[in-house]
DNA sequence: ATATTATTTGATAATAATTATTATTTAGTA
DNA sequence: TACTAAATAATAATTATTATCAAATAATAT
């Protein structure tokens, strides 16, 4: 598995010891990509993975996240997710079914970065802007898609 | 008090009963202003209010929230916090200090608006749009800008 | 004003999500 | 191959939030 290398020199950039179990983990995370909490990873992860616990799981998508290696998101559910993305994109939340999906438009990226440009921020070293949209899915079995 | 006279109206209009804990708690919300999360709505009335209790704040906001009197706002700190605004605005995060400032500014309002009017939405009731701002207060003793 | 009734509240217990602890194991290096 | 610092598994503890239910109260009708 390509994957994998690509995680396990990722972690070695990032300063972290690449343990089977961080491999795993950040691997499912890639792979759910539907921004899985904790508890999803350790499901996901337990028929061929039996030996990991819940706990290392939390600790392992801290280190992630504090090593900018996953991106933690909060949502009014009340548990966090974890997102694989790193770059500036936004979240669509589905308040009826809790699904999170990303979003990404150019257009939009460049009209949000240039009108910031143009601002003066004081006293604050931005780290990101994103947008969320919170909506209702309507048709549960069919996609949301902006275009 | 003109601002509980208020209150209690926007109270009976959800057709909620206006109790004096709804009122307090409303009126803490509104009156701290910084997005207290419920403990630290319980401690800013503790005083005045000790019968009312966590529980009931807890419920309250919830109450509150569910008919459209304050909007809930979750942060990666993991615990909610209450905004008593209901317009669109969008939020500056301060990862270091924790704190959470509103950010709303006319020009971007439009420019966001007006883009996601070009768009075909599928599958998709959009409830809100907002714009989040993740960032580092450098002085902790001076307020956040943008202009 | 008083009685009625459905809601709400306070006190408390329970649950869910996450973090801490610590003995044991392991990855990276010598 | 041995060494050592870091990571893990198992478990306990904590934190945030929700549920339960008897007692209290707001809104309404009398």
């Amino acid at each position: 598995m390509q994957k994998l290398t690509n995680i396990k020199s990722q972690l070695k950039e990032a300063g972290l010891k690449a343990t089977h179990q961080r491999l795993v983990i950040m691997n499912a995370v890639k792979e759910m990509s539907d921004h899985p909490s904790a508890e999803k990873v350790f499901s996901s992860i337990k028929a061929n993975n039996p030996s990991i616990s819940l706990g290392t799981v939390y600790k392992t998508l801290e280190t992630l996240v504090n090593n900018g290696l996953l991106a933690k998101v909060a949502t009014r559910e009340g548990q966090m997710r974890y997102d694989p993305r790193l770059d500036n994109h936004g979240h669509i939340y589905l308040t009826n079914t809790k699904e999170l999906v990303d979003y990404y438009d150019e257009e939009l990226d460049t009209l949000i970065i240039d009108f910031f440009k143009r601002k003066r921020v004081n006293n604050l070293k931005i780290k990101n802007i994103s947008v969320r949209i919170n909506g209702e899915k309507l048709d549960s079995n069919k996609e949301v898609l902006i275009k």
